[in-house]
DNA sequence: GTTTGTCGCTTATACGTATTATCAGCTTAT
DNA sequence: ATAAGCTGATAATACGTATAAGCGACAAAC
């Protein structure tokens, strides 16, 4: 027992071949039928004396799979500041591996650029260990991306991404169809003047969610301002919307939304009375605020989930590259209300 | 760049044969120094070229190692039901794992046993891909977890456990310590009349419960009632104790604590005045309940970072089996009270 | 009595890397 | 002149498994 177990060790004990073992072990239906009955139950029998089990990593030599699959996020997944960015990802994938008999390698290890950043490949970079790997992250290292697409290494991304020198295969989120529908909700309850906080470049989503809104405002809808920052000065801002007449502002963070919603009421204005508030799908988890900002659900878990399975079906040669964009669905929540006519006065 | 590169690949293409390219990849100083300048700039363009990343495949079968840490849990670790209590532990692993080098390969799809339970030993077991591996879980597979004591595979496991043929390590919460401080806090406040809800067998963290609070009540204390169900009927409860004069009730499970709180303000009773409730550091987050019960806080995530760190220590030589228990933080809360002199009448 | 076939295995090889041993060609010491 | 040493590599091997190819013994067919 010192030492570990091998075939070779197993077949010694049962006076066999090595390639024996293995032929009992994973021989087809023909090759297994041709070793006796006797000889069979003598190596099993060793095998569960010892509790051998096979090499995962020799096997993966051999034959070039061994069902795991590679994670790889781009920002650390789990500090708290992260985690619930994160976590519905990861349960999403977590539970298509499981379905599939797939095992996830959670590459946190992963070395870092010259810019500090997670590197996919770098010289210590294990992910040639897994089959394929998810590819999850805010802001994608574009060099990477087209890395990635060139080479021969399945993969999917969470997320839409734009082409790399080549179509990325993933599974995203519908950010610009279900910002246009806000807008048009929007529109029908009467608002025209229309103020816009968050950046309009950079990651896929948020350019989605620009141009959803974009869109949406095309017909009869005006925006009268658009503050590109994040974690603006809700004072400021009110300040301005007011003087400019926008009667609802959409915001692409949460954390903007609050005190946002907060300085209003300060001022004596009533959400969405006076003003109306809607965020863009920003990652809120039920519950997380005392508010229920209109907005829409990002379905994150199901979009990891899809991508796993979309993963998998393309290692198992039964799917090609797939695009795919999952809807949202609408959150009514309590800040999008009628605009208010006086207001226009 | 059709198939995959490797050093063969390498070596065709500088010219030179692939035990070079290995040396200059990584030969010690000495046999680095007998590779002119030249053979080994001309190698590194290639590398460089092509992007070459060695197969850690490959790498583990020779030396052995690939710094992955293998994470069981014996119930799935992701779906909703279990995420909040496996969250914190993961977030825990991850960061020891991220600090020091580690990838994670999470073993969600291990095999079932006859029983349908996860088992670390199945056929197609691919834990050996790590070179150790953390095990979680509530409940423990009593012959698993001596087949790894026995066996020569590193392991720690996260929470206290028996010992299983031989000392189990192990990083884990100080249940009884923490238990035991709270039942004096309660005599100290005049309570002598406890009940226990919650089973006093099975899982160690439930056995070391139940044994910090027969160490608390052991001088002064009387313990009226024991319900070892969980999910009682608070109703019923409240009645039994009410006629046995009980004035604090231990509860192991949150889920019954909110029920039965809620019972009592039902009939008039005041909590903590008429009575105290005190809930034995159950898996809680804050803020998922309106009320702040009195308990005591399981430092989740340390012990998974510490347990990922000292099967780190071993993997490298630098520590022997540890069985570590760290400190539960009392939590005050607010229903936990002085014994209320008329209620003695 | 030679061929053909089947049984029950074993031998050989490949996977990609790390590492040790070896080797040809040349230089220096004796 | 010959041994010894150095230089710049290469060949060989091991890791544990899967699998194709092969082989001896015996039986049945012609």
């Amino acid at each position: 027992m010192s030492g570990r177990m091998t075939q070779k060790a197993i077949a010694k004990l049962a006076g066999v071949s090595q390639a024996t073992v293995s032929l009992v072990l994973n021989g087809n239906a023909d090759d297994r039928r041709r070793i006796p009955e006797q000889t069979r139950e003598r190596i099993q029998k060793v095998i569960a004396e010892t509790g051998y089990v096979a090499d995962p990593v020799a096997r993966r030599m051999v034959n070039g799979r061994n069902n795991i699959l590679g994670v790889f996020t781009y920002e650390p997944a789990f500090p708290s500041a992260q985690a619930d960015f994160f976590a519905p990802f990861l349960f999403g994938i977590e539970e298509a591996a499981q379905e599939t008999g797939y095992d996830l390698l959670l590459m946190t290890s992963a070395g870092r650029g010259a810019d500090g950043r997670k590197q996919i490949f770098s010289e210590t970079n294990r992910l040639r260990l897994a089959d394929g790997c998810i590819v999850l992250g805010r802001q994608f290292d574009a060099e990477e991306l087209a890395k990635l697409v060139r080479g021969d290494f399945p993969f999917v991304a969470v997320g839409r991404r734009d082409d790399a020198g080549g179509p990325v295969p993933y599974v995203g989120a519908d950010y610009a169809t279900a910002t246009a529908k806000l807008v048009e909700k929007a529109m029908a309850l009467g608002h025209v003047k229309f103020a816009y906080v968050g950046p309009n470049i950079g990651a896929e989503s948020t350019v989605d969610r620009w141009t959803g809104f974009k869109r949406g405002i095309a017909d009869a809808g005006e925006l009268v301002l658009h503050d590109p920052k994040v974690e603006i000065d809700p004072e400021d801002f009110l300040t301005a919307i007011q003087s400019l007449g926008a009667t609802i502002v959409f915001l692409t963070e949460l954390a903007d939304a609050i005190p946002l919603k907060r300085a209003a009421i300060a001022r004596g204005m009533s959400v969405p009375g006076d003003l109306s508030i809607v965020v863009l799908g920003s990652h809120i988890r039920p519950g997380d605020t005392v508010t229920n900002f209109t907005t829409y659900a990002v379905p994150r878990e199901e979009m990891a989930r899809k991508a796993t399975l979309a993963l998998i079906a393309r290692l198992e040669g039964r799917a090609e590259l797939e695009q795919t964009l999952l809807c949202c669905e609408q959150v009514a929540g309590e800040t999008l209300g009628p605009i208010k006519p006086k207001s226009i006065s």
